[in-house]
RNA sequence: GGUCCCUUCGUCUAUCGGUUAGGACACCAGAUUUUCAAUCUGGGGAGAGGGGUUCGACUCCCCUAGGGACUACCA
């Protein structure tokens, strides 16, 4: 029912990929992959693990691949997948060959098993769901992981009607060493580990097995990923070797918490990728701050993608979890926000304007997209900044509330007048030369700019949220300035 | 319960046995001032606790506490 169109799997071009990257005898020293279970959108911490990465294999030339880990066909849904691939797409993190479906290679997964089970590596276990339950809740009370009865036990005639998984056939004791490029060297005894489940009844295969032979025919050489899976390596490790295959190394990377340290959750805002393109963040902001949460280059804070590519190491990734800072994301996305370009900050203004119920007509719209420039270091996201470029989008005429219009006293009303007549004549309309202006014009009237400010600043703005006067101003434009100036001027006297 | 991982200012972190423990965000104060911001200057603020090892521990080892992960026919 969740289940996916098969176009989305296409068996040929996924398993094809994967072949291209094995028989390719300039195959890069140094291959990563992102491996996300498309149950749900792209998650902050997930997109961090992309990042990292990304990050290093960018950093040592290598290739940095995409495998959707779908496998569990009841929750692997169509639209979680494309929530995924347009999250790391914002993102800017691209899958340098076409993504792999897990699913698509499930042929190759039992090939796999079935060469265990040849070797006596792993067995058919008929235990049923309440055999099973019973067999752990006594293999929990002596101290020790599960072990079915059907691994040294042959199968009788009776079974031959019984479904039956293939569990791995794990060593008893001895211990398996994970060489982790994070967490260091971590020692599990074999003892603790379960004969865990490979293929089940319906045949299909489990995650711990697929990722194993995919990561191997994919040629992955780093597994950067949560540290949530750092037990995990040491199962997988075992696979590794039943298989005769070649381990890549690990890095288990810490997880991202909320501000309050616990996982990371709804409550926290939010958890997806697409949450923080909504709130108005910059892809280029997140990616340096995500780069940043959990991984240091000195003492420095605001890098760009070649700095980063160029010092990113596993070495420098620290092993303790950071929690997400919202004001410190804030702050590097408001320095991203002056850093870009004006039209492409007008065009997330308006769309998020127009998300908001908020469309533009041509001529304000116009009028902001001229304004651009004089404003976006007044918001620390867009959605901040489309409030900041609310006097700007105003339509005529302003409606001044009481307080606006108390200011304007006959003797305000006339002094702006000759303030209006000097802008008449004002060749230079650009935010220093009018600010300038506004200084000689306070000094020749003899009074300090509190004398008019406030009031030329409602008929401007009309109480919206606004810079200084000589970019209210220049923002505004000579014309519009002097319309919204005539609206009050001209009937109040 | 068992196994494994983690622990420096409120937060992200620097430090790789010898530093007045540095930086950034946040916070506080001052400057500026035509609203709100921004900006500038200054300030407070940390090695979880206890044992060792060492001439010397934030750094190495052990214990405790706290946090987290795994312990599925989920990934």
């Amino acid at each position: 029912m969740a289940g996916l169109p098969t176009s989305l799997f296409a068996a040929r071009s996924c398993v094809a990929s994967v072949r291209i990257w094995i028989s390719m005898s300039d195959r890069p020293a140094v291959v990563t992959r992102f491996a996300p279970s498309p149950t749900g959108y792209l998650h902050i911490g997930g997109a961090r693990t992309a990042l990292f990465n990304w990050l290093f294999a960018r950093h040592t030339g290598g290739k940095f691949l995409v495998r959707v880990e779908d496998t569990d066909r009841e929750r692997s849904t169509e639209p979680a997948v494309a929530a995924i691939f347009q999250g790391l797409d914002w993102l800017g993190l691209k899958s340098d060959a076409e993504p792999v479906f897990q699913f698509a290679r499930a042929d190759r997964h039992r090939e796999a098993v079935m060469d265990l089970v040849a070797k006596g590596r792993a067995y058919r276990c008929y235990m049923t769901a309440a055999e099973a339950d019973a067999e752990r809740e006594q293999a929990r009370a002596e101290g020790r992981a599960l072990r079915s009865p059907w691994r040294d036990r042959m199968p009788g005639p009776a079974q031959d009607a019984m479904p039956y998984v293939i569990r791995f056939k794990g060593p008893l004791d001895g211990d398996t060493v994970v060489e982790d490029l994070v967490q260091g060297t971590v020692r599990f005894a074999n003892r603790d580990l379960d004969d865990l489940v490979l293929l089940r009844t319906d045949g299909a295969p489990t995650y711990n097995l697929a990722v194993v032979v995919d990561d191997h025919d994919m040629g992955i050489t780093h597994v950067i990923r949560g540290d949530d899976h750092l037990n995990n390596a040491a199962r997988q490790s075992l696979i590794y070797e039943a298989l005769d295959f070649a381990k890549p190394a690990f890095a288990h990377i810490p997880l991202i918490h909320g501000p309050d340290g616990a996982k990371l959750s709804k409550r926290h805002g939010a958890q997806a990728v697409g949450d923080f393109e909504a709130m108005g963040y910059l892809p280029e902001a997140l990616r340096n701050y995500l780069a940043r949460l959990g991984w240091s280059h000195g003492d420095d804070e605001i890098f760009s993608d070649a700095e980063a590519i160029a010092w990113f190491d596993i070495a420098d990734v620290g092993k303790g979890a950071a929690r997400l800072d919202w004001d410190k994301l804030a702050h590097v996305n408001a320095h991203y926000l002056k850093a870009a370009g004006s039209e492409r900050v007008f065009d997330l203004v308006v769309t998020a304007l127009t998300a908001k119920g908020q469309g533009l007509e041509a001529e304000p719209a116009a009028r902001l997209k001229l304004a651009m420039p004089l404003l976006q270091d007044r918001g620390k996201t867009i959605l901040e900044l489309a409030d900041q470029v609310q006097f700007v989008i105003a339509q005529r005429p302003l409606a001044l509330d009481a307080k606006a219009n108390a200011l304007l006293t006959p003797e305000t009303v006339t002094r702006l007048s000759r303030l209006k007549a000097r802008l008449d004549g004002t060749e230079t309309w650009n935010a220093p030369d009018l600010e300038a202006l506004l200084k000689d014009f306070a000094q020749d009237e003899g009074i300090g700019f509190g004398k008019f400010g406030p009031a030329l600043r409602a008929i401007l703005t009309a109480g919206h949220p606004s810079p200084d006067l000589g970019r209210v101003l220049a923002a505004l434009g000579p014309k519009e300035s002097g319309l919204r100036m005539d609206d009050k001027l001209s009937h109040s006297d």
